[in-house]
DNA sequence: GAGAACGGTTCCGTAGGACCG
DNA sequence: ACGGTCCTACGGAACCGTTCT
């Protein structure tokens, strides 16, 4: 029929290479792909002999093309390995898949800058939906992606008091959870090993740290000056701030740890230094990794629904690309996980409690 | 010039809009914004100026159509969340972004039939290149790939021996490695935390499995059978063969773990009943996660470079783009972490060696 | 079933200026 | 000063493979 004849073992099969082979035209072929049941049985026949024959299968590009939508969802992604934004990607890509989305992944090491270029070249590439992971400018992001009306768009772990599109969580509840598990437990002096709470959007440890004091002055708990520190996630900080206060002698009988990380880095640091969890000082923090409840002692934490956080921002976002969904804001529920690291104050032995609820 | 004037707001603006608002042809501007150095100064100006204006940005689609290139690299993923495979995507994505390229996720659950559908979707959608983590059918994925002759691929975590475009360890070097370490040290007794070896592509298992047995019969170790459980990877799971170790009462002074999850779990639950590590019992394992360094006690462990996996593959597959390499496969180095989970048998007390060169 | 979008890229051709003898 | 050649910058149009009217 036409000329593409003159190299017949290079290019794949295209629709009009199966429409030629059946007899049909191109519309047919692709209406038999799509909606099989508008389509006679007998040509629906011939025609995936054809497709069959020649292993057409469909050009995705020609595709997205016509139909203005590529079945692609964004995901612009800071800090991707250093913490459990993978959790949350995970839940995200298994909840788009069920619909025949897939994930177009993009990890840029934040500046201030290339993740905005990340974030456009996301767009550019025709995304029919983005979501935002662990960023800190939110005005900048929204200017670019206001460009994009019809693309629904969702904010991830990010502040659900300040504006729409998020998926978060009431840090400065999850606050007030760890604080009344110390006071419950007889602390009244307490230090903490926090992430930094300065700068534009360190909205969930700055509130995460208003709720526990909020807290501590409702319940009588001293949050001791001297034994705070604040520093970034991970081991290793988590370890030189159990030094720290350590040799900061403050008393303190309780730490709060903002993460995991950090609480797993500084009961290391503790224990190196003689000082035992939790017969000597308590340890609780916030996360409950899958690593926390094999810890020796195993972590009580507060529990961070990390991969819902993916699957909900999934839901939120596929909703949005048929109708039109309002801006909205989800706030997930936090939970406390008691293990061992914190026991009562005044006791020599750890508590037991909660032995069995082991996740 | 034509009727797209009907909806002004609608729809973003099209190579042709920049091109009337310039003056010039769409041809012109397509290669201002690729190649400038083709362009006048003075059109060139004049086009960008347009290009401002009217807030282009390129149809990732209609380009992927006309360039018979997407620029997108597809990934798929078997057991994301619950391995480290999270840090081999980042490897990849990394490097992949350094050429302009972006990661097409998928994560299907492997039931035999959905992982080669996913590959199958993948391909379809047009990525340029493709990367398999943890498949274990690879002869069925092998066939899907021969249908795209121009799509480079690699198997991550392969065979390195058993076929083409694998990037992977010599896992019996590995077991080696580990081995060697215990008998160094004194132990003539050892069981086994393991995976299971069973199954067409238990490769890595299989195979370290394999060097853990030849060098314990060069050594002189004794793999006592009765200390010897398959499992999943996993804490829990861990933990659980720690158990099923002490009851069975075999008198071995260490433990070779597969994972590092599974030696945190094997030593909780060494702990928790009474067998202290080193002291009572040694455990060397695989991996050096990033929590690893931070356990109590710290987990000697074989580093494995997982991040480096995911580069590698992302230069092989980048270079496979432009010039037709051959089918390639890559061995990579692992390296022995020492610790303090292993000690030397017949002493009470931990060994103190590599405390400086923490990680 | 025919054919017009969809929105780019790229090949091909040509107008016009520079340069040469 | 003039005709021819080369080169650069650009316009025109075919083409990519689907979908939808």
């Amino acid at each position: 029929m036409n000329q593409n004849a003159r190299t017949s073992v290079a290019r794949p099969a295209s629709l009009a290479d199966v429409a030629a082979m059946a007899g049909v035209s191109t519309g047919t072929v692709s209406r038999t792909l799509s909606r099989p049941e508008m389509i006679s049985e007998e040509t629906r026949q011939r025609v995936m002999l054809a497709v069959q024959k020649l292993g057409y299968v469909v050009n995705g590009a020609a595709r997205a093309l016509a139909m203005r939508r590529s079945h692609t969802i964004g995901a612009v992604i800071l800090k991707f390995g250093s913490s459990n934004f993978a959790q949350v990607v995970e839940g995200l890509e298994s909840e788009v898949a069920k619909k025949g989305y897939t994930l177009l992944l993009s990890a840029p090491v934040p500046d201030g800058k290339t993740e905005f270029a990340a974030l456009a070249a996301m767009l550019a590439r025709g995304v029919d939906a983005i979501a935002l992971l662990g960023f800190e400018g939110l005005e900048q992001a929204s200017d670019i992606l206001s460009r994009y009306p019809g693309i629904p768009h969702a904010h991830l772990w990010g502040n659900p008091l300040g504006g729409g599109h998020c998926i978060g969580l009431d840090e400065a509840h999850n606050g007030h959870i760890a604080l009344n598990h110390v006071a419950d437990l007889g602390h009244r002096e307490i230090g903490l090993v926090w992430g930094h709470v300065q700068g534009p959007l360190r909205y969930r440890s700055r509130h995460r740290m208003l709720g526990v004091k909020a807290a501590a002055k409702k319940r009588g708990v001293r949050i001791v000056d001297a034994a705070c520190v604040h520093t970034e996630h991970g081991f290793e900080q988590g370890r030189i701030a159990a030094e720290q206060v350590l040799a900061a002698r403050t008393g303190v009988t309780a730490l709060l740890c903002a993460s995991d990380y950090l609480a797993v880095g500084t009961i290391r640091g503790l224990q190196q230094n003689g000082v035992r969890v939790p017969e000597d000082i308590s340890v609780v923090s916030f996360n409950d990794n899958d690593f926390s409840a094999y810890m020796n002692p195993p972590l009580t934490t507060v529990h961070l629904p990390i991969r819902e956080v993916g699957m909900k921002a999934a839901h939120y976002l596929l909703s949005g690309l048929d109708e039109d969904v309002g801006e909205d804001t989800y706030v997930l529920e936090a939970s406390l996980k008691v293990r061992d690291s914190c026991a009562a104050v005044e006791t020599e032995k750890p508590v037991v409690r909660g032995r069995k609820k082991r996740v």
